[in-house]
DNA sequence: TAGATTGTTAATCGATTAACAATC
DNA sequence: TAGATTGTTAATCGATTAACAATC
């Protein structure tokens, strides 16, 4: 079974309709309904849940709690989830600052940064932020598997293969390098820039032609 | 010509790879460096190119420079490209800060927020940050094609569409909220919770199958 | 010239959708 | 029961790659 990112980001996007609906009132769920809500057909729906052994009934739809639960099992939220920032810069410091209380199953042991004094201002959290030296130490001590990475360019790789060295299995990246994924460590990439030059080139050829595909 | 996302953030990657080799001395470039680079078949880059009627030589590969001008003007980086962002809390600011001096022939006029007063203390920058209420007459008055929205969950869609209503024609969504393409209106959705799911689940399951893609 | 690389076509691969039998 | 929706298979669609003639 080979399961693809987007498959992942789709199951994400179904827990999140599905929680609405619950807070709404709703018991049950149908495949078209969250067919609708992405913009995809009802058997991409069936085929996702089907992939994962959600199963509904024939004429009932998905239990909404069931369906939350499983999603939630699938994406790891039924665990706690610990990462640590790297690169505390502007970025960085944002989404330490946003997630200073653990949310979303998501909790942030720590940032890291090359000059933590210089950074320390932005922090308007309880997060400590640790002298990129104490990386490695931090990451063993504290069994930590995933980072979200927000330092510069220039040190993207370098920060991205030591972190590789110290046992990290997965990292969000939002520098501008791609980074590829590696055997030890899954990597996915948000590149700020790209998606604004995206949005540049279909603003301006929206006109003459086409536009296709979200994401 | 129907030309996807995926494309436009492969010029975009191109683009970035090929001003790093130029910055390295480098006055040509070959297909297979590129593909390399990005992590895909040589047939795609040449593909790519074709497309938008970029060409290169049978055994010199693509000038550098010519090459950097035409994605260049692909992406809409030749003429100066005016955004405002809708919402300055942690993640708008960031932005906002990060933009605060026109970069990447990116231009960030103006912050909006429903609460300026509350915001003004992240915002380092000497761009306004506007109440919300001003949102139209601005968009009017400076002729704003795009936004990028980083509002509450809540707010996303009644946001958007007003966006929509005052002449916005691309926006950069980084509130949680899926929101679907317009007919008048290109809309890239950048979901940070979504990301970082992702990755648990491909580090969970890491050990028992597959992984695959990156993005 | 021989060798290397483009530009393009055909083949492949994977993701999505349509369709429908099963069944609640 | 009749009607509606699932689960799954086959068909379609689109994106990527392989292959190779053209040619610098």
């Amino acid at each position: 079974m080979k399961i693809s990112k987007d498959t992942i980001l789709r199951l994400s996007q179904y827990k999140n309709i599905t929680v609405k609906l619950k807070s709404l009132g709703f018991v049950k769920v149908f495949s078209d309904n969250l067919a609708d809500a992405l913009g995809i057909s009802s058997s991409l729906v069936r085929k996702d849940f089907s992939m994962f052994e959600i199963t509904g009934n024939k004429r009932g739809g998905y239990a909404v709690d069931e369906l939350i639960e499983k999603l939630n099992t699938i994406l790891g939220k039924d665990k706690v989830q610990n990462v640590i920032i790297v690169g505390c810069g502007r970025i960085g410091s944002a989404l330490l600052n946003y997630y200073r209380y653990p949310k979303d199953g998501i909790t942030v042991k720590a940032g890291f940064d090359i000059s933590p004094a210089d950074v320390t201002s932005l922090n308007d959290s309880n997060i400590p932020i640790y002298d990129i030296s104490e990386l490695e130490s931090f990451i063993k001590d504290n069994n930590i598997k995933i980072a979200i990475i927000c330092v510069s360019e220039n040190s993207a790789t370098a920060v991205t293969e030591n972190l590789i060295r110290y046992g990290i299995e997965g990292i969000l990246n939002f520098t501008p390098v791609l980074l590829k994924n590696h055997a030890d460590c899954f990597i996915s990439n948000v590149n700020i820039k790209s998606e604004i030059e995206n949005i540049f080139y279909f603003v301006h050829f929206a006109n003459q032609e086409n536009i296709e595909k979200q994401s």
